[in-house]
DNA sequence: AATGAATGAGTATTCATTCAT
DNA sequence: AATGAATGAATACTCATTCAT
């Protein structure tokens, strides 16, 4: 997808990029600890191993700092999600397998995600469409994994079905990030993705309209 | 529950509460726009009536109206909670009605949810904890709307699933509110809360260990 | 003439007049030593007696003290002008009268008229147009002189001449504020404006279409 | 005369010249538009066609690039002026020749000579002698010619008189360039040049002692 | 000689909070 | 109880200047 452009005043590619990873690697830590309207650019800066002065050269307003610490946390996710859907597929086991990975990845990187939800509204209506899209292609790579079991007569499903299913596992994998809080009282992460793959799949092949479910 | 004391110089308990709602209210629309952090005292003071001066009057800090605001929306959400639990109960169809009704909620305080969710965290650490046990407070809700119907003999299922089930309609609901952008291309509320029962309550019947599932 | 409107947050109109009144003082003294763009706000609130939060009280931005400034230098000329035009006019007495008391005028207010001079053109598009209109009123006095004398039979002079001459004298005044470093090596004041009135009579007269000239 | 120095890193001295020719070019231009505060060393280097490394190759500060276009603004009026000097003179008209002359100089020229105006306060101590010497020999010039009037037995003037009429030449002719704004709604430079030598020369020989003026 | 990345002191402006009236 | 003027710490962003390559 085409990026929302970050202006720079640096021309090296290369070297913006790795300033860039800099600061988005300190913000992060940042914004964790304080968020976004209580963190400083010169904290920023400091987190991020140069000055004030650099960290300008290589933004614009303190908004693509966010934006870019946005992109890069989807791009994160995106990119482990990905290699689930390369991998064999139309079986229940790999949706499985897909739910577990991406369950995994919203715990680790929970204060990242917990960053991004909570701060996104302060992105300018600039940036916001950039990051909503992103989100759509993850709920889209869930999409693909129940589409992939149905071709494969794994699962029947509407086109409508599909699309609620997929919406309510990216969303119980965020649940898991935003309410850790609460949902750690009542189980480890694995005994959380064991009940919420469970009563997914039963939903799942309740669905169907006939018979032969498997299992 | 007790609520956390916010200390106001003026003694009048009456007025003190007539003045908060006048804040509460001015707040809550000027947070829905721009959030709490580009929100000024003297906004707040202006859009409940009253000068600067007064609104220090009724709060010790801006952190204050923060909570104050917060607490008056889960106050509103809970009441409106509190009356499906009154009604007849234990059957799936008041389950139905308890998670149709959650869910119009959430649409229509879709706005104070979302400034909720994404400003909590502005809460000090002493606020914190009082607002997420309200939250628990609510799942509580939808657990006892099922434990009635397990008491019921409508649905069997153990402890740790209930948990996860209310957990689950509680975030679906809270879903809808913050995702609404998204999910409103895809249907109106209504089938939404048709396709997310039907899939629950699937779900929920395929989890009973065997065989006597209702309808 | 309508001014342009400087917004205040502080109501009270009087108080707002002597805040400004202070503002306008120091910020003279700061503008005569280093000039508006070396001067900084915070340096113009402790001139001012006050702290920077309660400049910014009585006005929006820097910009703002500027045009305040220009526009109280031009009250004080502009007043000063205004006794002559009152006196009894119509006569080459009169005249020369109004021109001393300018130049005079010019020479004790020196360092603001060249304050003024040197950073008009730092007012916004928005400010200037107010500026330059008081410029045309000063000027305007002296055609009104000249216009007196010729009603009174003192000179005889065509529309455009009068209009030349004013800005003439206009001009000549603001020369002696601008160029006294040089001036003065040659002149005194009253040796100046000798000279200049002088001159300016020989060249009036002269102008004269007939024939019997004064002197 | 003796110039200020301005020091550059670069040795060679056909190339800081053509370097700085650059900058002046580029500098002129954005000081017009933005004044000197408001034009950024940056602007300056890219307006000249080099980095900014290179400009600071060639000067020590931001200010020597208002001393470089301030000294090179005189330059090139003086040089104009010198023209006049050197043709047939000591009649009126060649003195009518090189006021014209002069005004129109100043008409081209405005933007330069009101950058200048407005900008020589910023000049540091060090370099300011240097551009008011500058002007004091402009002044000098028409002091010459009028000069040459009077040894060719065309004026009778006091040396005090030459020296207040060079003055006025010369504040006349920048007047056009400062007040062009104002002057243009009533005049055409020509028509404005026609009326200011008339007055002027009408008053000049008024200032004679005795009968023989000519014309 | 030329480049442009790095620096950090400096600046206008905001805004939560106080307190005299 | 209500007001709103005063405060000043805090903060995003700029820009002249340096220096390693």
């Amino acid at each position: 997808m085409m990026k929302r452009e970050v202006k720079a005043s640096v021309k090296d590619e290369r070297l913006v990029q790795k300033r860039r990873d800099q600061m988005i690697k300190g913000a992060v830590q940042l914004f964790k600890q304080k968020g976004f309207h209580r963190t400083t650019t010169r904290e920023i800066a400091k987190a991020a191993g140069f000055s004030i002065g650099t960290l300008y050269e290589y933004i614009r307003t303190k908004e693509d700092v966010l934006y870019l610490v946005c992109d890069s946390i989807y791009d994160h996710v995106s990119e482990r999600l990905q290699q689930d859907l390369e991998r064999k597929q139309g079986t229940l086991e790999s949706l499985r397998q897909g739910i577990a990975n991406f369950f995994h990845v919203m715990d680790e990187m929970q204060a990242e995600v917990l960053v991004m939800y909570q701060e996104v509204k302060s992105l300018s209506k600039d940036a916001l469409p950039y990051v909503l899209k992103k989100e759509m292609e993850m709920v889209g790579m869930f999409e693909t994994l129940l589409q992939k079991c149905i071709e494969n007569h794994q699962l029947s499903l509407t086109e409508t079905q599909i699309q609620i299913i997929a919406h309510n596992i990216f969303v119980q994998g965020q649940m898991w990030g935003f309410r850790r809080w609460a949902l750690r009282k009542l189980y480890t992460l694995d005994e959380y993705i064991e009940l919420q793959t469970e009563f997914l799949l039963a939903g799942l092949t309740k669905f169907q309209p006939k018979g032969e479910q498997n299992e």
